[in-house]
DNA sequence: AGAGTTTCGGAAAACGTTATCAGCAGCCGC
DNA sequence: GCGGCTGCTGATAACGTTTTCCGAAACTCT
């Protein structure tokens, strides 16, 4: 009942355990008939190799694994998804293991993969700076990724979006769609998504509008804070210039007179909690004000209006991570690689052009998750579709 | 550099690989002063013990396998991290594999997993007629325990939410609420989930107005078919008794006069896309419909009005199929045990009272997910909370 | 005090692979 | 025809644990 070894597929094949493990494993060359015979005995017994004495022996486990601050993170399943087809397509097992966003428990976790002899780490770290130390102690051990988000500079391989990007296509299509009082309601914090998007924001509405005094509110990647944040607009706006009434994280409240006509939202839960307040208040959504969010999480689909997003790039960012797995093991201090694929825009109704001109009908109609539309935008993005820039850092 | 071994933790505390093992292991006995010196040693060397080895000798390998169908459905990550939790705690490892919905890769991925030695399984199968097999087989091996739907019958120990108990919550609380003309949107096939809150529905409808002429309608699981039903209904409703438009799977088009003013869908994502559509159509949730869903996943809050709905209790299912997990390796052919856990009940917006009286002013001020409230329903839902139906089976 | 019993520690045999080493054919080239 | 290849194969030693099996003390009980 026990299962077949490899000593039994020899004897049934009549030659050595040696010559079993050459033709199963094909490490070396061995007889047209000697193989024909092994297979057949080895088929016949239903012979499966022990992954454990494989392990033991070869010091390779064929398994990676794979480290989360929070699995119920709505933008984690899709990529969780894309990494485990990814890797199972190069024949590794992904080990999960979920934080609950604490870096004490990352730490446990990391350690105890190791531990298990991992042949390589997947992490997206819990926390930008408290997540370093343990993250680069597994690094000098384990080929180890970094995915998402970053962790302090220099630590590891590193694969993620590209913000930057991201944000310019948002800026570029509300621009074109006659959006004229941009704010963006984003994250406070030094985590990579947080800043960059921040970032990209400030210099990309600079860029288009000069004069424009920045708005920018700052809270947290949440729904709850998309809708706080509505209500610290509409509740100073009006009374131009007035600080917002709670001493929130805002870093300002917009100024400059009016109400905004679209809202950047740094990530799509953050724009559903928006989107709803402006609805409870009664703004039309696109009319008076168009919503953006970051992410493209399947609720950006679900909503109505449909929330305009950035696609990350997901097969292919866990297409680049895996690619990066593969690499020889790191030899010594060599700098480490950090790559960044671009994002497409999608286009839903929550920022549709101002005034509805002829196709305005399918908002009310058939807006279904069907009529997407990817934006087939400036070239200078489209180009950069594929391109990743590989720098050494 | 490489890592110490049991070998070198000896040598260092002067004494036998035997005796580290056993200090290390708790396996026996050992000298409180020899105990001492050898905990000292590894300490000092940082050792950690080599699973694979560990596996290979002991024939276990503290990991379990989970297979899923798709991780991007969204009530999947929620009871994934609470199974992965309660599989840590119990210092066992969790390889997920992730099935794409397709009943061969399935079987493909249980094959891998038992040849990596996983000590059991836990399976959402994803087809409950094609599953059967790969899952039977499996069951053979090691222990398995199924969660969330259902495979066949007699295959194996499972754990699941009690669909009837959580449908009957939801019909008392429309009842309570003063909903009487209420409708069914439910999935068509044999899935458990979908059969099993159909039959109580209708049975829990009967009860309830035994008049009344049934109305179900069903589709499939996706916020797609939540719009198409709403459809079917509000354009063949008004003209009494007609089939729908379309010869789509609904089994009978609401009859006996009248629009609904309740709809019951048999999940989450059907009410969302209900819900939408409702409101495209300009019909007022819940003043005029109410709406309910079933799993309570994350958007159901995040939807305005948020949804009313079944919350299956994750973590309690999570710790059932953990402690199963942990029983005796089946003796033979002892009856499976199937556990199913009783819901909760969470009244959000969308079934609010149809006359709103004196506490109507949340619905437009504060509508967060911190106002959830769980229903303390009647008494015997209530009683049946922790209450476990174990049948032999 | 001697026989039984317990307690602690070591030597060594697994567990199922893969990797190393060597043997044994046959074949080449001088 | 003989040293050196080349191609295939078999013994056998790891890999790092756990787990028997045993011996040597140290106690307990008549």
């Amino acid at each position: 009942m026990t299962d077949a070894t490899l000593r039994d597929v020899a004897r049934a094949s009549g030659c050595s355990v040696a010559t079993v493990s050459r033709v199963l494993a094909g490490t070396r060359p061995v007889g047209a008939e000697t193989a024909a015979r092994v297979r057949a005995a080895a088929a016949q017994l239903g012979y499966r190799p022990n992954h454990a004495a494989r392990a033991l022996r070869s010091r390779a486990t064929g398994t990676v694994g794979l480290v989360l601050p929070q699995i119920t993170n709505p933008f984690y399943p899709t990529l969780v998804r894309a990494l485990t087809h990814a890797l199972h397509a190069d024949g590794r097992a992904v080990l999960l293991a979920d934080c609950d966003d604490d870096p004490e428990a990352e730490a446990e976790h990391i350690a105890d993969l190791l531990a298990r002899r991992v042949d390589a780490l997947l992490v997206i770290p819990a926390h930008e700076r408290r997540s370093r130390e343990a993250v680069a102690a597994a690094a000098a051990r384990v080929p180890l990724v970094l995915m998402d988000r970053g962790c302090g500079t220099g630590v590891a391989d590193s694969v993620a979006v590209d913000n930057a990007t991201g944000m310019a296509l948002v800026l570029d299509h509300l621009a074109a769609v006659g959006r004229r009082r941009v704010c963006f309601i984003g994250a406070a914090g030094t985590a990579s998504a947080a800043a960059e998007r921040r970032l990209a924001y400030e210099s990309g509405a600079a860029a288009l509008d000069p004069g424009a005094p920045d708005r920018v509110l700052l809270g947290d990647f949440s729904a709850e804070w998309g809708r706080a944040a509505v209500d610290e607009l509409w509740e100073s706006g009006p009374r131009d210039g007035e600080p917002g009434p709670e001493g929130e994280p805002g870093r300002c409240a917009p100024s400059g007179g009016g109400l905004p006509d679209a809202l950047v939202c740094a990530n799509d839960l953050i724009a559903i909690g928006a989107l709803q307040r402006l609805q409870q208040r009664g703004v039309d959504v696109p009319g008076q004000v168009a919503v953006t969010g970051f992410d493209d999480i399947p609720m950006a689909t679900l909503s109505a209006p449909g929330i305009t997003t950035v696609r990350q790039p997901v097969s292919e960012l866990a297409a680049e991570a895996a690619r990066l797995l593969r690499r020889p093991p790191q030899d010594g201090t060599r700098p480490h690689r950090t790559i960044r694929l671009a994002p497409d825009l999608v286009v839903r109704e929550s920022s549709a052009a101002r005034r509805q001109s002829g196709h305005s009908a399918r908002n009310e109609q058939d807006m279904t998750a069907q009529q997407d539309v990817t934006a087939q935008q400036d070239m200078t993005a489209q180009q950069d579709l594929t391109a990743k820039v590989e720098e050494a850092q």
